[in-house]
DNA sequence: GTAAGTTTCAAACGTGTGTTCTAAACGCGC
DNA sequence: GCGCGTTTAGAACACACGTTTGAAACTTAC
């Protein structure tokens, strides 16, 4: 047999991640995981311990590659001298447009269950996952302030604030006006596509001058 | 007594509510709700008949007047020769505003549960309610239309996805940043500071001219 | 080959779920 | 006061849930 099927491990938290964020956490059962990763109902609390502590598996296999990415783009932009607003909202698109596009990583999966378990505030970001991880948003306000110094810190606040609500939407497919329309206009799901629109939007929006 | 509390059907609608914004729909169970409202289990099934039927009630006592409102502001806007892209998009931020700032509707609570159920991709929401209310999107299109028509349909498109995208998280109170940082930086939650950053940024990504 | 450690397996546990049932209580016209 | 449709009450239903158990199967090392 060519396909050689993964460890029970990876086959768990691969079959986890698309469940968890097609039915959320409590809509999710470790029988319906099990069985469709073929694998005995006890191996999750063999392996993980608990429900709570495989979803927490589930995300920090993921999260702290994509945190890292953002940071290390971060990282060049700030050798340059004059980085560009342009170049700050490629720095978070980047990692976001490797992770879709990738999908030995979870592909767009995974901004997915971000945007669900945070709408459904879970214990795990709420505790676990939100100090360890407070660095990242430390690092692009600083960024914005660099780019966007002739803002006033609480605008240039809300104004990053909407950015990456719009961006991070965007990536995770939550298209609002699909509750209206049976057929998805727009979100042709491309994350090209995406992009394409997406940046000069945001772009724009930001470097809009202040309102006296 | 003064508190003359209210029926058994609206008890059970009000947390309902609260509780499946809060938990979700798979995570209220009925005995929580009737055991919060103080009416018995089986009340229910007996005025809603499921479940499932209670959540769509829940649903169509706020989104028909929701919707209705947003309509009405079109209709005011087709009266006036010249519409502006910020009286379109107030249009839609208004009856927001409304909404958030009448406890009696709901408060924002609605749009919390709107945002949530979209991201749990909720039958009710897919199948029942869809259709119900293309007339919404049909109409915003064709206002985008006239108000932007240097744009072409596509890029409108996209536009209005987006803008879309951000108020609405912006009411439903969906901050993507509060996941790496224990205290809520900029969300004050007031609706008024909302729609103070909230229509400038919207409109300043709206007008921008398009890229050749 | 055998023993020790690791992983898988089927079965069961206790609890909570949505729903249903039947009787009791209520509201109201007459 | 009586009778009838509506609402409420508690109890029970069958089922699914996360978790635990103890033995079987497998892997590894000597």
């Amino acid at each position: 047999m060519d396909t050689a099927k993964p460890d029970t491990t990876s086959r768990i938290l691969d079959v986890s991640e698309r469940l968890f964020v097609e039915h959320g956490f409590e809509g999710t059962s470790l029988r319906m995981i099990t069985q469709q990763a073929g694998v005995n109902l006890a191996a999750v609390n063999y392996h993980f311990g608990s429900k709570d502590a495989l979803f927490e598996a589930v995300f920090l296999r993921r999260l702290a590659p994509l945190i890292n990415a953002c940071l290390s783009e971060l990282d060049t932009l700030e050798t340059q001298p004059e980085p560009s607003v342009e170049g700050l909202v490629m720095s978070f698109i980047r990692p976001c447009l490797m992770l879709s596009k990738d999908p030995s990583r979870g592909g767009a999966i995974f901004v997915r269950l971000l945007s669900r378990t945070l709408v459904e505030n879970h214990r795990v970001l709420r505790e676990t996952l939100s100090q360890q991880y407070s660095l990242f948003v430390e690092r692009y306000s600083a960024a914005f302030q660099r780019v966007l110094p002739d803002l006033d810190a609480e605008e240039r606040a809300w104004r990053m604030h909407f950015s990456f609500s719009v961006m991070f939407n965007a990536f995770a497919g939550n298209d609002v006006l699909k509750i209206f329309t049976r057929s998805q206009v727009v979100s042709a799901r491309d994350p090209d596509m995406i992009v394409k629109h997406l940046l000069p939007y945001v772009v724009s929006a930001l470097v809009a001058p202040a309102r006296i």
